[in-house]
DNA sequence: GATAACCTTCCAGTTAAAGGAAGTTTTACC
DNA sequence: GGTAAAACTTCCTTTAACTGGAAGGTTATC
């Protein structure tokens, strides 16, 4: 099938289908005139893709999760390996950004938000004032 | 004071100097000989720029934030703003990553992690098996 | 034969810097 | 005065994962 019909098989644009073209993750057959031409499993490859990235999984990881997928007798704690990184990075940004969230509510709050000129949040920002209080 | 002065003042590196400057965040003197000469303000405003980047801010957040800085006739309402509405994207980034995360660790844990190599996750990402279950 | 829809490649831009090359200036030391 | 090291300069490239657009070829329809 064309790209168009793959796009909308697996649910990419078509941009970032040739970007996996590029970068080795799928290798579309070609048809005389050049245009690429899509198997079944080619377009499955693809939403396999879609899904990984739409869970956090980074290229490097989808190509990783794409070869396990490929090879049939890898072992699941394999997989099970780069989803548990995984993981543990989303973890750990989660906790970073409640932190942010932390101190940003308490800047936020401390703002009277009116029309005066004076506010906590630049002198903090500007390191006149410390946060803790 | 030159440029490596101002980095240990100010606790950005050097190349991020340059590059702020690039951008027109500062805009330091120059000495005759090409060097760029930091005053005690430019210094002051790095130190404004590092903890607002380190607070999640982005480069235009705090193109905004400096100029409310600098306008020492804005209401706070409008720093106020800025910063709740950077709040807000944060708040939503934590959303979705816990969502991200619930749905791994789901996947994670159903995974046996052995030398088999029937796996739940890659099962779930080829779209095979539904993650309700 | 014209037009639209689809396809192709290639180049540039996005974020926020980091890394490195090649060359100049200043500083330190003998 | 010589020289070596440190600090400075500009410019170019790379990162992640695409997205947008230009310029042009192909196919289907009217």
């Amino acid at each position: 099938m064309h790209i168009g019909e793959a796009s909308r098989a697996s649910g990419l644009p078509t941009k970032t289908i040739r970007y996996y073209e590029d970068i080795g993750l799928v290798r579309p057959a070609r048809r005389t005139n050049g245009y690429r031409d899509f198997s079944d499993q080619d377009t499955h490859k693809l939403a396999f893709l879609g899904r990984s990235r739409s869970l956090g999984f980074s290229i490097d990881d989808c190509r990783t999760l794409l070869s396990l997928y490929e090879d049939r007798d890898r072992a699941s704690s394999d997989v099970k390996a780069v989803a548990a990184e995984h993981l543990e990075r989303i973890t750990q940004k989660i906790d970073e950004l409640q932190a942010l969230k932390f101190t940003l509510e308490k800047l936020v709050t401390r703002c009277h938000g009116d029309n005066r000129p004076d506010c906590p949040i630049l002198n903090d920002l500007s390191g006149r004032a410390a946060l803790s209080a």
